[in-house]
This record gives structure tokens, C-alpha cells and sequence, in this order.
DNA sequence: TTTCAGATTACGGTTTCCCGTAAAGATAAG
DNA sequence: CTTATCTTTACGGGAAACCGTAATCTGAAA
């Protein structure tokens, strides 16, 4: 079983059990965070103490509470860790629903396995880390086919943000002025119109209230 | 402290954890369910047979997976179970992070605590739970001024519908037939125009993806 | 440099949406 | 029944969005 692990949750609940799970399991060291941040010192801390960890079970979303954080998420976690050890163990736990946005943490991340918060999570969790530690790769059924189903689209940056202007209430005609601003490449109210038309056309909307509540939904915005 | 207690949470983890807590609280008989309809049943039960649980510990949110539901999440649950049982002391445990929609429950389900999942949720339960047992309410910091901070507005089914309906791709000019079919009272497209534009303004919007988005952020559609 | 494909922009016609005003209908009090 | 008030509907002008087409620009290959 793995030697050390730092379980990432901002949930005390959540964090207290799986801290429970992970030493029946046989872990030694285990180590927690609240926060992101922390989380990445101390993996610093342990790589210069030449005591690294090797396993990292985190969640992906983290709630604000004032303290001002780098690392405002898992995924941006995940990736400066994997920066600073590459071959660190990552297992990710959390409530993220979305086919898609689990995928591209496999694609992307290179993740070594997804847990899904839910009615089998404790069961997953165990085996998972068991997996992992057989560096086997632990995807849950639902996920496997993460390859986009039918109809998606990948947003760039520039689709993204003609999106958020759109949902903040900027009329069309005023974004291209927005875009110059940022630099982006094609600022011309008729590129604009051609994008949006695009996208919509890809995923089979007919509007952009249908856009906007579709970028809602996948966290897109 | 509480002679019996029912836990409805999805998560396994999660689950388990609160029934750990409460057994360390001194509730003698706490009994779970994964799903709210098994929760209604065993509420219903429990009634029957003169033993009538004291405290209901309920999440919001449940992931659907593909066993068809009645109550499809927490709200539906207290309703139904304020009904059968009047005087049942309900706590809700959810990381649901709007005040407004937190406020409702105080407001119209009359439930007696809210913890949030987060950072603190295990002090904050063991507390709740103390609370509500001695008749007092526990509402975090967070929430008191759950009192709709500035502006808001009171959606009513006939705004949910048409706000759906744009965020479906329906043409404005198409939901007054679908209204009528459904047996709504204003119908008309000037009606639907007319109270678009109120709402809009009420919340100091001026286009409707902007509406679109607050109510995807705010969980009304 | 020339050529060509792709990206970007300009422009005009059509549709949809927005919004004000007025008419028609409904409801309750006198 | 009449009046008053509120709600709903009808209508029309103007703004914004939509969409096709053509012109322009850009960059790379010949």
C-alpha cells in the first residue's frame, strides 16, 4: 500500500472520513488540506524533505471563504502538482457530474483515477486506491465513454468570452469594441456573429439563451 | 438527545459519516436511506408501529440513476414528510451555497437547521444538531440575511416556464401557443414581452441571456 | 513575386425582439 | 348597471440580431 498520502477537501466531513478510509487501508502518513494552496506547500515541503507523497486524493471544486488562494481549484492543483512531481499519484473525489469535464481531467492531467461522490462512493474509493496502487487507472462505468457522446464542442478562450459578455448582458453589437480591447484576433461584430453562429450550429441550438443555459450547465462559464 | 433519527444523504460517504456523528451524540437509533422515497417509507413506518423518528437529517440534491423517483430532491422530501408528521424536526445538510434558495427553506418548508458542507461542517453539524434538539434553530452566519440581499425576484412557475423555454431555443414568438396548451392565463406574446421586460428590469438586467444565466446560477430553472 | 486557400471583415435584407401606447376584457365596489 | 381599476391583448415603430454573400486581408507555397 502506498506510504504517504495527502487527501485535498475543503469538506471537513468528507476530508475527517476519508482519512478514516484511507489508514484502514493501510496507509501510514496520512496528511490533509483545506485548501489548495496548502496542499501544494506541502508537497514542497515533503519533496525537499525527500519524504514525498504518493498519492494525491483531492477534490476538484473548492468553496471561497475569503482567504485569498492561488489555486483556486482542483484542477489547478493537480497541475502545478504534476509540475512539481511528476509521477505523483492522483486520485480525484468529487461530485462533478459531468462526463466531459472528467474526461478532459484524464485526457489532460493525466489523472490516474475519478471517484464519483455518490451512493457507491465508499465502496469506489477503497477500490480505486487499490487500483491505483496496482497502477491500474480507476474509471467508473459512467465515465468510460467520456469521449464527448454525440454533439459537443470544444471552447476556445475567445468562444468563452463572447459567451461570459453575452451572459453579463452585453449586447452583440458592443462586444467587438471588448474584444480590440483584450486583443483578441477576430474583434469584427461580424466574426462574432459567424462564431456564435457556428457553435450554435454544432450543438443544435437555435439560440443563445439555449447557448448560455448549455455553458451553465457544463460549467463552461 | 434525540431518541431516533433518519439520515437521507446519496452519498455513501457522507452517509455514513453523519450516522458516526450522531451515534456519537447519543441518538440511540439512527437509521439511512439512499433515496428520498425510501426515506418517505420508512418516515411513514415508523409513524405505524408508534415509533415516530425525531429528527430528519436530509441533503438537498440527489443524483438520479435511473430508479424513478417521486421526490426527486430534499425539498420534496420535507414537504411530504412535514405533512405526514407536523412536529418531525428537520435539519438540512447540503452544500447548496445560495442564500436565497436557503432562505426558502427556513421560509416555506419551516426547517429548523442548515449546516453547509464545508470547511467547518463537522462542528457546525455536532452543534446543529444540539440546537435543534434544545428547540432552537441553527442558521449559519452565512445565511442570516438570507433576507434576498438587494434585489431579487419571486419566480413564479409562469416566469420558470417561459425562462425555460427561451433556454430551450424556443422563439418568443412560439411560447404563446405552447403557454395556452399548458392552460396559463396570459398567453399572449405581448404578455410574455411584457413580463420578460419586468423581470429583466426588476433585476437590472437588459438582455435575457443574462437572465438565463442567474437563474442556471441560482438553481430556478 | 505570384497564386491560392483560409480567415476576417463589410454590407444589406430579413427576422426576431424590444417597448411604448392604446384598446379590450375582467373584476369588484358603489 | 355603472364606474373604476387592474389585467390582458393588439398593434406598430425602431433596435438588435440573424444570415447570406461578397470583398478584403493574411500567410504560406510555388
Amino acid at each position: 500500500m502506498f506510504q504517504s498520502a495527502l487527501i485535498v477537501e475543503d469538506h471537513q466531513s468528507s476530508n475527517q472520513w476519508i482519512q478514516q478510509i484511507l489508514k484502514d487501508l493501510g496507509v501510514m502518513t496520512v496528511k490533509y488540506a483545506y485548501y489548495c494552496d496548502d496542499a501544494l506547500l506541502m508537497l514542497k515541503r515533503a519533496l525537499e524533505d525527500n519524504t514525498p507523497f504518493d498519492l494525491l486524493l483531492t477534490d476538484l471544486s473548492f468553496d471561497e471563504d475569503g482567504r485569498v488562494q492561488q489555486l483556486r481549484n482542483g484542477a489547478m492543483l493537480i497541475e502545478a502538482a504534476k509540475n512539481l512531481q511528476p509521477d505523483l499519484r492522483v486520485l480525484v473525489f468529487s461530485a462533478e457530474p459531468d462526463p466531459a469535464v472528467v474526461g478532459n481531467l484524464f485526457k489532460q492531467l493525466d489523472i490516474n483515477g475519478y471517484v464519483h461522490k455518490g451512493r457507491r462512493d465508499m465502496t469506489d474509493l477503497k477500490t480505486a486506491v487499490e487500483y491505483i496502487h496496482q497502477h491500474k487507472k480507476f474509471v467508473p462505468a459512467e465515465f468510460q465513454q467520456a469521449v464527448r457522446s454525440k454533439n459537443a464542442h470544444d471552447f476556445s478562450t475567445y468562444d468563452i468570452q463572447i459567451i461570459s459578455l453575452l451572459a453579463q448582458g452585453t449586447l452583440q453589437k458592443n462586444i467587438p469594441a471588448i474584444l480590440q480591447q483584450s486583443g483578441a484576433k477576430a474583434t469584427s461584430l461580424s466574426s462574432v456573429e459567424k462564431r456564435l453562429n457556428q457553435i450554435r450550429e454544432t450543438l443544435g441550438f437555435t439560440k443563445n439563451e439555449q447557448l448560455v443555459a448549455y455553458c451553465k450547465d457544463h460549467k463552461v462559464i
